[in-house]
DNA sequence: TTGTAGGCGTTATCAA
DNA sequence: TTGATAACGCCTACAA
């Protein structure tokens, strides 16, 4: 009730926007009033009047993969950046991620996000119906054609195939993330694809629960035995996995990389690039497919009918020195 | 408009507030009709005519932090857990905090809580002013006094320095977070002031920025000379600033932790008890302080006038390896 | 248990 | 450029 100060409210409301009609004196007038009386604009309120509420809904998967914590930091400085705020929902072990998604979908935002979540048609139907455009990252929803903005994870797969081949490699392994996420199953797509044009290769694939203990558990168990059959490369198919597949094989059997194993991840987390590892592996460009995916969002906003759009973005190859010919 | 199915519309209002006065038949009727219309609650609306909002706001710092991340991740959790949903605020390196706590004001959140940022006497007036309580975790502010969880950052500290300085240690160096962070602040006072009341203990202190690069950087260049004069151990006020100078050390100089350098970190973070490191450090334990930081700003909703609560909790020693006694 | 009426804080529309 | 007035979608009385 600012308009204590004199003026009528839709005054108020002018003078907190810009380029609203409003004389620059009588603006200044209010808004000093306003700093006077600890006044600010509710949102919510305006959100109500306003068809946008200025507010994008991110759901994110578990934030222990530092590829989904450096993805949700991009979210929110980019959707910051444009006067925008992220309501933040996370997906846990035990929860469904439709409940989640449904519970997003009681805010009248402009856009829902979804990094980590398997989305069902209902739930399409339901942002349908609501108007709320939904859109992927860094996944896809096979039956439904919602705008989806990913890495070329076949052809990133496909070329640490190739790398590790050249190098000499012929026994490989391959630890597989979560097994219905269409994300790591591209990859081990890609990467069994391109070995099957190469010569004298063959795979053994291992689940490693997409996490750093997973992985470190999987690739434990796999060889802590009398006469283990060790392969010449691993695969792992984002780099937490490698990184914990890294850790196991030096700390637990005192292996070495490369010179006894060779090791690729995939993702281009910072972890990865640090000393004690240097990983081989494809980098998703961050910035770029955030920044892609908030134009999707935008788009999806305007031009209704449209069709979906998929954007695949190529990644970068990091040599690392986790691959290295053979010399035996 | 579900109100189309034949009822009123607080009806459609009771329906989806339990422990409404309905019949359990109108509801479950009503809760059909809206699934087939695609109906959900706007909580906005609702949070007009309610006095809550059902959202909190969270301001953090870098994420890049895994300290913030998991941080991040168990107040995401614990609120979502209590039917409350988390606006999330970044501030960046070049953006001022007041400004990113003034945006999450314009919001009529059931309260701010606030990681990593500084919250000036103005910004506290205001939101006082609008009722919104403001909780900070891992951070005090000296002037205002408000509700804080944060570690016994000093104890911590200094039971580290004793640990060092027992283990035969007596020429220290400390690698600062932030300068103007109280959670750094303290801890550097806390283990300056033990080695005091120790013999023959001497101290040096650098900057390490409070990241990983930065902490890597400060000990390159601090080091990297012909006749450097090391120290017997090194402080890391955070335990990514300790991973960064035990990568630095280890890769850029070929030091041996702890036989060359005995080397500590505080936050307990899980990187830091991976394979490579195995840090000696204080934990915070991380899901009692989110809880705590939650019970006080559920407090600081009922009772108003109460005075400001300060909760400090014990962190917890963990020995790692990181800290051995000299043989020599 | 139900429906009617009024109000939450803001913006859009329209005259003035 | 301004100020009334009517929404926006919901909830809390109040009365039936």
């Amino acid at each position: 009730m600012a308009k204590l100060a004199g003026v009528s409210q839709p005054a108020v409301s002018r003078a907190f926007n810009p380029g609203a009609p409003i004389t620059k004196e009588k603006r200044d007038r209010i808004l000093a009033a306003a700093r006077e009386l600890g006044y600010v604009p509710n949102v919510f309120a305006s959100s109500l009047s306003r068809s946008s509420s200025k507010i994008v809904a991110v759901i994110s998967g578990n934030l222990n993969n530092p590829f989904y914590s450096e993805s949700l930091q991009c979210f929110v400085e980019q959707i910051q950046r444009t006067g925008r705020q992220v309501l933040a929902f996370t997906v846990q072990e035990d929860q469904n991620s439709d409940d989640v998604m449904m519970q997003a979908l009681r805010y009248p935002v402009d856009g829902v996000v979804v990094t980590s979540a398997t989305v069902t048609s209902s739930m399409v139907k339901l942002s349908e119906g609501l108007g709320i455009p939904v859109i992927m990252y860094n996944r896809r929803v096979p039956d439904a054609n919602l705008p989806s903005v990913l890495c070329d994870n076949e052809g990133g797969a496909a070329a640490l195939a190739r790398r590790m081949h050249a190098a000499g490699a012929r026994k490989f392994l391959v630890l597989r993330g979560d097994p219905a996420g269409s994300t790591s199953m591209a990859r081990v797509q890609g990467f069994r694809d391109a070995l099957k044009k190469l010569k004298g290769a063959q795979v053994e694939e291992i689940d490693g629960q997409s996490s750093y203990a997973g992985a470190y558990r999987a690739t434990v168990s796999r060889f802590d035995k009398p006469l283990a059959d060790w392969p010449d490369a691993i695969f792992g198919v984002n780099d937490i996995m490698a990184i914990g597949c890294a850790d196991a094989l030096r700390g637990h059997f005192g292996k070495k990389i490369p010179d006894d194993i060779m090791l690729a991840g995939f993702d281009g987390i910072r972890e990865a690039q640090r000393e004690p590892y240097h990983l081989a592996t494809v980098r998703q460009p961050i910035e770029r497919m955030v920044t892609e995916t908030l134009e999707l969002l935008d788009a999806a906003k305007s031009d209704e009918g449209a069709p979906a759009a998929l954007r695949v973005i190529q990644g970068d190859m990091i040599p690392g020195v986790t691959i290295q010919s053979r010399e035996d």
